[in-house]
RNA sequence: GUGGGUGUAGCUCAGCUGGUUAGAGCACCAGAUUGUGGUUCUGGGGGUCGUGGGUUCGAAACCCAUCAUCCACCCCA
């Protein structure tokens, strides 16, 4: 037997229904803020991700689905979303058009890792991203929208925010941090010391007590922000507190993607196991220049799909449409004309074998079916169609 | 890549310290005096016990390997 891929689901009943459900809401909700929706290609060349995302991540490092195509060019499986968005707005030249660009898109993502609860390798996101607003009010509204999609579901979430500062702050920032990890290093567990060169900030995140201890006089981000990054970040945390919305400061919170500056933010949610993270996104304003593109800010987020799913419960489902059933063979031919009518503006499904008035009913009734349709000898005579509301429990004749 | 758990019917699982025809519930199909559903009752179909080897008179049970899956680390949505 023939299996699909380690990581790989089929969205199959009950859960597809999920699926398409909060596709629908979340793309209306989106457009309710001005976003449209676009959709690019699952396979990019492989330096996209490279320049987007970062060599150091772990996403280009180790986890991408790469391979040299039969032309022998060196592809891949989109590991995210945002870098072939920044692609296809940099290719259309709307960098050199200026003004404000607001898109959405969702679908399948790629990594290559070891699947476990929330993480998969082939998995979905909902995306968006917006182009030219450099303004902290985007900031609030990126995750005024994010707040609300989530709201929507009714999920439980912490909003965590950061500020990663900017090509002015970060690096000296960066550099003043390792300089003292090198005071410590000796008594750094063995993930710090790898983190160190990495990504030094990660080491924040440690869980190991004693790293925490040594930690202690470490010196943070928040601190050490240029002006125009403080302000920025005081300014955005003051808008969500005219709005009510509750965040906590994460000092620790470093989005995984190289290409983040100013804004980052992460919700998280306490019932997804180990993987908590359910949406995350922030500010990116070099990203497109990056990419060869004119300098122009922007800011996004992603939600995973499954991870989301995982959280939702879907309204339920009435019951809809018609059930077509023969009690005779003669009534096949004349059924079958009259369910293709009824389908013009009705759901309607048809059973192909004769049964008794008793198992068609029952058929209807696993089928969903608002109504149960039946021909049998006495209707055929009559030229006529037997109808039962299976909810009202009322029945009557009608004319075939 | 590393560590741990689990693989028995479509699904959830039972199967005692190895003992002969491998079970239950749910689901599915068909019936319950012949044209009235969801409940109930009766019957039925369906299993290379993940795979390969080994121990044994005898293995679904024990051992080894392998594959799959889940969870965790790493990292992220």
């Amino acid at each position: 037997m023939i299996t699909a891929l380690r990581g790989m689901k089929d969205i199959l009943p009950p859960q597809n229904q999920k699926f398409v459900y909060f596709l629908e809401n979340a793309s209306a909700i989106a457009r309710r803020y001005g976003f449209e929706f676009i959709e690019t290609p699952i396979l990019e060349e492989t330096a996209l991700f490279k320049r987007s995302v970062g060599e150091s991540s772990d996403i280009v490092g180790k986890e991408m689905y790469q391979f040299i195509d039969k032309g022998g060019h060196d592809v891949c499986l989109r590991p995210e979303g945002t870098a072939g968005v920044v692609r296809a707005f940099i290719e259309k030249k709307y960098d050199r058009q200026g003004g404000i660009h607001r898109f959405f898109y969702h679908g399948p993502m790629f990594r290559y890792e070891r699947p476990q609860k929330g993480r998969l390798r082939q998995f979905h996101q909902f995306g968006v991203e917006s182009f030219g607003v450099s303004s902290h009010f985007e900031d609030a509204n990126i995750i005024l929208m994010l707040k609300e999609i989530l709201d929507f579901f009714g999920i439980n979430y912490t909003l965590k925010l950061n500020s990663l500062g900017c090509s002015t702050c970060m690096p000296p920032y960066r550099e003043r941090l390792v300089t003292f990890l090198d005071t410590i290093e000796d008594a750094l567990c063995e993930d710090c010391r790898r983190r160190k060169s990495t990504n030094p900030i990660r080491v924040f995140d440690c869980k190991n007590e004693k790293c925490q201890q040594l930690l202690e006089p470490a010196p943070r981000l928040r601190q050490n922000l240029c002006e125009v990054c403080d302000t920025h970040f005081n300014a955005l945390l003051s808008l969500l507190d005219q709005q009510g919305i509750s965040y906590e400061i994460d000092p620790n919170l470093v989005r995984g993607l190289d290409y983040y500056n100013k804004t980052a933010f992460e919700f998280v949610s306490g019932d997804l196991g180990a993987q908590n993270a359910v949406a995350g996104g922030g500010r990116y304003d070099k990203l497109v220049s990056f990419l060869d593109g004119k300098e122009t800010p922007a800011i996004g987020f992603a939600i995973g799909i499954e991870r989301l799913m995982e959280m939702i419960e879907v309204p339920r489902q009435e019951r809809e449409g018609y059930y077509f059933g023969a009690l005779c063979e003669e009534a096949l031919t004349p059924l079958f004309l009259a369910a293709s009518k009824e389908r013009e503006h009705d759901k309607v499904t048809m059973g192909y074998d004769v049964k008794s008035l008793r198992a068609h009913l029952k058929a209807a009734d696993k089928a969903g079916a608002r109504y149960c349709a039946v021909i049998g000898e006495n209707e055929l005579a009559a030229k006529k169609i037997w109808v039962k509301d299976l909810e009202a429990k009322t029945e009557e004749m009608r004319e075939l």
